[in-house]
DNA sequence: GTGGTCTCCTA
DNA sequence: GTAGGAGACCACA
């Protein structure tokens, strides 16, 4: 090892903890054996030795071990015996992978490094010294705190699962002290995981606060008289010896004898077959192609390893999925698992791909189709917008690596002078969509799309039906929605491709460029786009065979047959129609909102006595805060001061007047900016209508939601933003209908929850807050003072958002302690509603997801994270998806009735053109809408049925009027 | 030009 | 305290 090396030192016990509660349950071998943590392990490995450079980490290793944990006996029981004395036995399913990670880093042929009586831990922190003495630099593969203190100009830390690099600055930034003082802190926060005692009563925040004014431990507690917090100062007094203790056990010794010189940790190129054998053996499909694309093996010749099971693990464990594959019999499961293997172990051919420019050939194609009884589509066009993009070809796909693009209105480059006509030998689009239209509206071929609504969308334009459809991405959200962390697994092709199929697609900006110079598709040569339209095409087959399966496996079908699926066409038709919005109207307001603008900001600049940025949080803070010298309240996760409406508003009841200019100045430019200005913008030119796009697979818990532009947030509260609702016209000899469902989040609580006094309520129409003030406060609700009310329904928002006394003490501007006492006594009022909490937080710890009523499931995976802040966060948001999610649903199976419903009544020209999560907006023509209205109503109210019986009676409101704003 | 941060609009 | 999208600013490439 010498200067300029880079040594990777993996923390493989750390790891398959982390990755065995981060990574869904399920992965399983074929015979049942836990395999999860195994393949988070081994693509890590495979990533780093690959890619490195890809990564945070930025550099490729030249040296690389892998350190383990030997037993639980350590040196720091002697120390202390009661060390990590309250460790309970690991999972059973991870118990038998212990084992096949020391196989994986053996097959990857990297060093497998332990020793008895000492931490993992230590032998990195060992090794991270002779690194840096031989002019070395080190990262170490892990997030683990207690490895901090390593941390220095030449050792960092790589968190693998968050591709996050550990520095200096992020460890200050994390614990308030610089890895130096990381010991110190430790020693006194102590850590109850591992039973270190520390001094009670200190946390990190405090511990750093300390160690900044006093330097270190010792210090610290030779000068504990002079702390000024009574209890603080006491137990520090009393508890020295233990904060001494402590610092001896989570001080990492760098002087372990070890067995391994640094230097045969040097890296040698893979031995792509030993590897494949191994992860062949663990059913590692697509890491397997990887691997065998990288060092050119062949994966056919390699045989899988055999790999023991360590003796007396279970390797079977308890069966955690759903439908278990016994006997011979061909299961769901066991179909699923084969198809994505056989789907995942093909390779792709761009060359293979077929251009088809005549109609026979087209023909050829289409009974080909129908043979197969299923077919992948992809449109290709000019624009992401489906209501302005016009069609440059379609590509088909009957089966895996057969596919076919069919160019038809590709021009030639423009490098060519004469260039910019059509190209020659292309079908013409009247001619090629004929040769399609019988099929795309025959259910007898199954047109299977990802992100279908696009391409039925430009095919509806074009007058094509397209009827008896699959759509990938809408399959993949019904199986695997919030998968992943913080919502990082999408449903888009390219994501489900690297995915399921292990292959990275062409990007689309490889063929179009990207900014100015950008092109549009029909100017791409034949070539490239055919190899990159008929490869969507293809993925997208083979991502239904991998996906589709998995559907009845898991019992997932009618959430999708009924909540899904037919949403394609219903949400189609809805973007279709647009809705009116009048350019006058908007325009007039944006004019005043800039006098009054202006006026303001005359005033707020007089007041700070400069110009400066409003608009500029950092700006207005140095003014507010810096300059006039207002006393700040919140700070922002950057450390500024924060200047939201909530501290302005503060600052303005204290009596300072600009705060108050400031936020009358944002809710003018608000209003101006998002709304005014903005929607004439997407006025559409031929239509003269806005057309918003609904996002089908975007939230966890099954809404929809809406862009480009977003009409799902067009104010309401204020009078002054109310009135852009105005602009939402119905044209001449029409109206607007809003019909919202009233409290329809409430009603499903007290549904699930089984809440008698709230059912009761709902079913005698009583006003549900007042009730609940009532039950609360013993106030009658005759005479209830409004105050008493509003706080009643604070906390019933809370409920459905998953209460914390936080979140409630911040709504009601009131003491945590105050909030926590209404939450106490709701609950004691209330205790059905505890209990289906509580039942549903376990249900997610368990399980993984939760359900709606109709068995539509959210993933939350992070709910077992150790890190509280985020396990209470996944906890709330699991509370609140069986009751946002089943509402959803409710208003899904509302619009997919409705169209057929109006027809059959004869209202066949009233068309629904939004929806606003509990509302549906239509446009009927006037002599129509006090007749439809009941039915509309009647549609909504009864949409559960006949799937589920709810036993509080869904109610709806409707209004008919020329705009958006008086129908509300 | 891109991405992160802050703020604010809705149900 | 839940679920979203978007505009402005600003630092980075």
């Amino acid at each position: 090892m010498k200067k300029g090396d880079h040594l990777f030192l993996v923390d493989g016990s750390g790891y398959i903890f982390r990755a065995y509660h981060a990574l869904p349950p399920l992965t399983r071998k074929s015979d049942g054996l836990p395999v999860g943590a195994v393949a988070g392990f081994c693509n890590m490995l495979w990533k780093l030795l690959q890619n490195a450079r890809d990564t945070e980490v930025g550099v490729t290793p030249t040296h690389f071990a892998v350190i383990f944990d030997h037993s639980s006996k350590t040196f720091r029981n002697d120390l202390y015996p009661e060390y990590k004395a309250n460790r309970s036995e690991p999972p059973e399913d991870l118990v038998p992978q212990f084992g096949l990670i020391r196989e994986a880093t053996q097959a990857f042929d990297l060093p497998c490094i332990e020793l008895a009586g000492f931490e993992a831990d230590d032998l990195i922190a060992t090794y991270a010294r002779l690194a840096s003495e031989a002019g070395g630099d080190t990262t170490i593969i892990s997030s683990d705190k207690d490895l901090m203190q390593l941390v220095t100009e030449n050792v960092s830390m790589y968190d693998p699962m968050k591709d996050r690099e550990i520095n200096i600055p992020e460890v200050i930034e994390k614990w308030g002290v610089p890895p130096g003082k990381m010991i110190d802190l430790q020693a006194l926060t102590g850590d109850s995981v591992d039973n270190v005692p520390g001094v009670p009563g200190i946390g990190p925040k405090t511990a750093a606060q300390l160690l900044e004014e006093y330097g270190d431990l010792d210090t610290l507690l030779s000068r504990a008289e002079e702390i000024k917090q009574k209890k603080r100062r006491e137990n520090l007094i009393e508890f020295a010896d233990k904060a001494r203790i402590s610092r001896e056990l989570v001080k990492l010794r760098i002087d372990v004898p070890v067995e391994h010189a640094i230097d045969t940790f040097e890296l040698a190129p893979p031995d792509g077959p030993k590897l494949i054998g191994f992860l062949k053996a663990m059913e590692f499909t697509t890491l397997t192609r990887r691997v065998a694309e990288a060092t050119g093996a062949e994966v056919a010749e390699i045989e899988a390893a055999h790999v023991e099971v360590e003796a007396g693990a279970d390797a079977h464990g308890p069966d955690l999925t759903p439908t278990e594959d016994t006997g011979d019999a061909d299961t769901p499961s066991k179909l699923a698992n084969r198809i994505a293997e056989a789907g995942s172990a093909q390779t792709f051919d761009h060359a293979g791909y077929e251009c088809i420019r005549d109609i026979d050939t087209l023909k050829k194609w289409v009974a080909e189709a129908y043979e197969a009884g299923i077919l992948a589509f992809d449109t290709e066009t000019t624009s992401l917008d489906p209501m302005q993009a016009e069609l440059c070809g379609f590509s088909l796909a009957t089966k895996p690596g057969r596919a076919a693009y069919v160019p038809i209105a590709h021009k030639s480059g423009s490098g060519d002078l004469l260039g910019g006509g059509l190209i020659e030998n292309q079908l013409s689009q009247e001619e090629a969509l004929e040769a399609i239209r019988a099929m795309m509206a025959d259910p007898a071929v199954l047109k299977i799309g990802q992100n279908l609504k696009y391409d039925w969308l430009i095919m509806y334009r074009l007058g094509v039906e397209i009827v008896g459809c699959d759509d990938t991405m809408l399959i993949s959200y019904v199986l695997d929605a919030g998968t992943g962390s913080h919502g990082t697994v999408g449903h888009g092709m390219d994501a489900l491709s690297e995915r399921w199929l292990g292959h990275k697609p062409i990007p689309y900006k490889d063929l179009t460029g990207t900014g100015r110079k950008q092109i549009t598709f029909d100017m791409v040569d034949l070539e490239r786009a055919t190899a990159y339209a008929a490869e969507d095409a293809d993925i997208t087959l083979r991502l239904w065979q991998v996906l589709k399966p998995r559907l009845a496996a898991e019992g997932l079908v009618s959430v999708y047959e009924r909540l899904e699926r037919p949403m394609i066409p219903v949400i189609g038709r809805m973007e279709h129609r647009g809705i009116s919005v009048d350019r006058q109207i908007l325009s007039r307001m944006s004019g005043d909102f800039a006098q009054t603008a202006a006026g303001i900001e005359d005033e707020i600049y007089t007041l700070a006595g400069e110009r400066f940025t409003i608009g500029s949080p950092k700006q207005l803070g140095e003014i507010l805060f810096g300059k006039m010298g207002l006393p700040g309240g919140s700070k922002t996760k950057t450390g500024q001061w924060s200047t939201s409406a909530q501290v302005l508003e503060d600052l303005a009841g204290a009596g300072h007047e600009l705060p108050r200019k400031i936020v009358d100045w944002r809710q003018v430019t608000k209003l101006k900016s998002t709304y005014t200005d903005a929607l004439p913008g997407y006025i559409n030119p031929e239509t003269k209508r806005v057309h918003t796009s609904y996002a089908l697979a975007s939230t966890t818990t099954g809404r929809l939601s809406s862009s480009e532009p977003n009409l799902q947030n067009i104010p309401v509260r204020t009078p002054e933003g109310r009135k852009i609702r105005t602009a939402f016209v119905a044209p001449e000899g029409a109206k607007l209908i809003s019909a919202d469902y009233s409290q329809i989040e409430l009603r499903v609580l007290a549904h699930v929850a089984d809440i008698a006094e709230l059912k009761k309520a709902f079913a005698d129409g009583l006003d549900i807050h007042a009730m609940t003030a009532s039950e609360m406060f013993d106030v009658p609700v005759e005479g209830m003072p409004s105050e008493v009310r509003r706080r009643a329904k604070a906390i019933n928002f809370g409920i459905i958002y998953g209460i914390s006394a936080f979140g409630l003490a911040n709504q009601l501007a009131i003491p945590r302690e105050e909030a926590s006492a209404y939450i106490k006594r709701y609950f004691e009022r209330f205790p059905g509603i505890k209990d289906y909490m509580d039942a549903t937080k376990a249900k997610a710890k368990e399980l993984g997801y939760v359900e709606t009523i109709f068995g539509r499931r959210a993933h939350y995976p992070e709910i077992r994270s150790s890190n509280p802040q985020l396990r209470a966060f996944n906890e709330r948001a699991a509370i609140n998806a069986p009751i946002q999610g089943s509402a959803a649903d409710i208003i899904r199976r509302a619009m997919v009735r409705m169209d057929a419903e109006l027809a059959d009544a004869g209202f066949g020209d009233v068309k629904m053109l939004l929806q606003v999560h509990d509302e549906l907006i239509f446009e009927a023509p006037e002599s129509k809408v006090d007749a439809v209205i009941p039915l509309i109503c009647d549609v909504m109210e009864n949409a559960a049925l006949p799937a589920r019986s709810l036993s509080v009676p869904l109610q709806v409101e409707a209004r008919a009027a020329d705009n958006w704003n008086e129908a509300h």
